[in-house]
DNA sequence: TTTATTTATCGTAATATTGCAATATACAAA
DNA sequence: TTTGTATATTGCAATATTACGATAAATAAA
């Protein structure tokens, strides 16, 4: 099939892995790595930077925006790029809760 | 392709994508919260609890065990899962070093 | 207008993922 | 030993993902 049967889960289980479905790929991690690590917008030397072709750099950016997570701003020719703060808070807050179960009190017979 | 050119990318960007890449299924996210919820391992429910054929939930039981997520433990005739406390709390870790990263001094163009 | 630059889109090939029926395997109980 | 029960594996069809060459679109500069 390859098609996820996400009708059958809940809204917060679909949520969750959706967003981290958009991390399930170095080039889209590096991406947001190299996002936080240049204190501004990105305007065009992601492909230097990451290391893959054009076209498949601006797909990955595709996917990024199109789950909220960066958003881009028409400079002339170029385009820049940064963080959705408000979107990667509350993605933050979804994963985390997620991530943060708590763990200590289960008796594991494993 | 289809296939992901991991070796231009750093093990910490591959670690965060792998992880992240086993939660982007929403069954295995489901499997994993009920594998919280029940205070204790799990043996043989979850096919009743998720919705999917016993095949599939074992091919996904396979997944979140091949990454060190879960272990299981054979009890008789059927196998108990419970989450590896240990290799959760470092990949929480190597997550939320990714997660974490400081947005707040961000100058924002977008 | 022409040319150069930058990013997006289209088309396509290679590979991966998802899901399940059929079947195998392993063990317990009768 | 035979039967039943639980999980794993195999094989396959449908769809998704990744990557990139070719090309389009949009704007700036000459």
């Amino acid at each position: 099939m390859g098609l996820a049967k996400s009708e059958i889960f809940t809204d917060k289980q679909n949520a969750i892995s959706t967003f981290a479905k958009v991390f399930g790929h170095p080039a889209r991690v590096a991406i947001l790595e190299h996002l936080f690590a240049t204190n501004t917008c990105i305007c065009g030397d992601l492909v230097d930077v990451i290391g893959l072709a054009q076209p498949t750099i601006s797909q990955h950016l595709k996917e990024l925006k199109n789950v909220g997570l960066i958003k881009g701003n028409v400079e002339g020719t170029s385009v820049c790029y940064c963080i959705h703060k408000e979107n990667w808070k509350s993605m933050k807050s979804v994963i985390n809760t997620f991530l943060d179960q708590d763990i200590t009190t289960k008796t594991d017979c494993c």
